[in-house]
Parts: structure tokens; C-alpha cells; sequence
DNA sequence: TATTGTTATACTCTATAACTATA
DNA sequence: TATAGTTATAGAGTATAACAATA
């Protein structure tokens, strides 16, 4: 499994434990930990599927937005259109995505996913969704969630 | 100031606006979105100091638990100890923190704040504090924030 | 043998500059 | 002149391997 990131900190304990007791009352620190906590099982289930979160949101607005300009998907996810050249031709190597020549700008190409992409891409928003199954139902239920997500969205 | 993250996706709006509902319905995303939010307030603020979050981290963590060895300083954060080396360096070279060799163990480094290292991480820890205020404000007073914070622990 | 600090190195993500072909 | 896609490149952050000194 590709390791992308550090895994949460886990409070070691050696000889003598360290005080981390500054940091675990913060806010932003606990909204990091429990934010990587969830990106961790998303990285080890679409691992599976060698998609990375960035080519899997991709694909998802591809899937829901045909047709569109590279640069407009890629703004809308916040990726620069540099790193985006790569990004698409991975995909389109893969079989997943098509970049059609626009005709009414011919220097635009339009993003299709393939058959196979459009196969692929339901097989892996199965899987999200039973990943965010699991998340509820840790949090506790719907209710909860809605909970969370409106103190969430208050911080944005 | 220095941008190291890119700044919430802020779904556009050009000339028909792209379908985004399939994300943002989604625990994960959310939480990435608020977590992005709250950092890069962070790094706004920690710019001005020329400290980043990691460095910041390391002074708390050496103000709370001066004499620890740099291993067991990196372990807690997880960070891999070859990369805590520059890490450390550089706030040595900038004054703030002491690498005393123990006399327990001559293969291990003791670390200290400096007299400069302590006024400094002070300054600093004033600056988070007020920052974390403004968060709490922001979600709504105490009590939104021991909601916010329970239901976070439940994702770890 | 194992651990501490270190160097070297590589890969991912993100950012900017500059080019080309169109508009 | 501005925009779409592209290439090249550079800086962080993070990962592993291997070494010398010490345990």
C-alpha cells in the first residue's frame, strides 16, 4: 500500500510518557486528526483501485459535468491547469477518460469518460458510499452527521 | 505570504455552473473543506513568524517537555527522525532551540528552548490562542465547540 | 544486534513561467 | 490582447536506505 501521508500521531508512550495535553484541546488540531483519520480509510480502500482522491473527483465531475473544458474542471477542484495536463492523461492512458477536440474552440479539448470509465466510476462511488456509511455510523447516525455538518460548514 | 496549500475550491460560477452535489453531501469532503479553512487562518497568521506548523508543533512540544531526545520529539508528531534533523537545525540556527548532547546517552541530543526559543514560542502560543478564539466565535460559543469536538473524537 | 543522529535520495503535491495555437 | 493546453521547473512534505558512533 502506497503511503501517502503521515498516519495520526498517536500519542506514544515510552519510557515516560510526553505531555501533549497543549495541543489536544485545540480546534484546528482536532479537526486535523479526525479530518486524516477519514482520509486514511479513503486512501486504503480507493488504493485498491490505484485512483487517488484527486483523479477520483475528477472522474466524479467528469461523470456529472460531460463535455466540459480541462481548465473548468480543474478550477472547479482547485487544481492548477498545469498539474491537471498530467492528471488527465493518466486517466486517458487508463482508458477511463476521453479528451474530445472541442469544434467551437479548437484549443479547448472536452472531457468524456469511456465506457469503461463510466463502469469503473460506478464500482467506485459504490465503494465511497459504503465508506460514508461507515462514517455515519460512527458518528452515530444521521442526526449526527447533520450535526456535524452544520458546525462544519460554520467554519468554512 | 507563502502559499503552501491551495485555497478552498470555491465552486465557480462561469458560464453555467458545474454540477458539484455529488461531494458536497459527503463527511469527508466537509471535513476537508473546514480543516483546509481553519488552516490556512493558521498559516496566514503563522507566516508573519516564519514558523510553520510543524515547527510550531516541535516548540510546544519541547517548551512542555524540555531534556527529550530528538527521536522521541519526532515519534510524537510523526515525523520521520532524518527529516526532523533539518527541522531542527533550523530553528537552532535561528536561535530558538538548544541541542545539549546527553550525557546519559552519548549518542542522543537533549533539546531545550532558549531563553529566545521560550519568549519566542510565547509570543506565538498568544497568537494561536487568539486565533482559536476567533475559531470558537466562528462555530458559535463553548458549547458548539464541546459539540464539534465530541463528535470529531467519534471519527478517530 | 539495536538505536541515535545523520546524509543522500526519491516521489508526490503544488506553484510559477513561458511557449503554441487559437480566440 | 487574452485564453486553452502544454512543457519545464522548483519548492515543500514525506518516504526509505545506509552509514558512524554508541548502546
Amino acid at each position: 500500500m502506497v503511503q501517502r501521508r503521515t498516519p495520526p500521531p498517536e500519542p506514544s508512550e515510552g519510557d515516560t510518557a510526553l505531555q501533549t495535553d497543549a495541543t489536544t484541546s485545540i480546534v484546528g488540531y482536532r479537526l486535523r486528526r479526525a479530518q486524516l483519520s477519514v482520509f486514511q480509510k479513503f486512501l486504503a480502500v480507493f488504493d485498491e483501485l490505484k485512483l487517488r482522491p484527486a483523479e477520483y473527483s475528477v472522474l466524479v465531475l467528469i461523470g456529472d459535468n460531460p463535455g466540459r473544458k480541462q481548465t473548468e474542471i480543474a478550477e472547479v477542484l482547485g487544481i492548477k491547469r498545469a498539474n491537471f495536463v498530467t492528471l488527465v492523461h493518466g486517466l486517458e492512458e487508463r482508458g477511463l477518460v476521453e479528451r474530445v477536440p472541442s469544434m467551437e474552440d479548437k484549443r479547448a479539448n472536452a472531457l468524456h469518460l469511456t465506457a469503461e470509465g463510466k463502469a469503473f466510476l460506478t464500482q467506485a462511488q459504490a465503494r465511497h458510499a459504503q465508506l460514508e456509511d461507515e462514517t455515519v455510523a460512527q458518528l452515530g447516525g444521521p442526526a449526527a452527521r447533520a450535526q456535524l455538518l452544520a458546525l462544519l460548514d460554520r467554519l468554512i
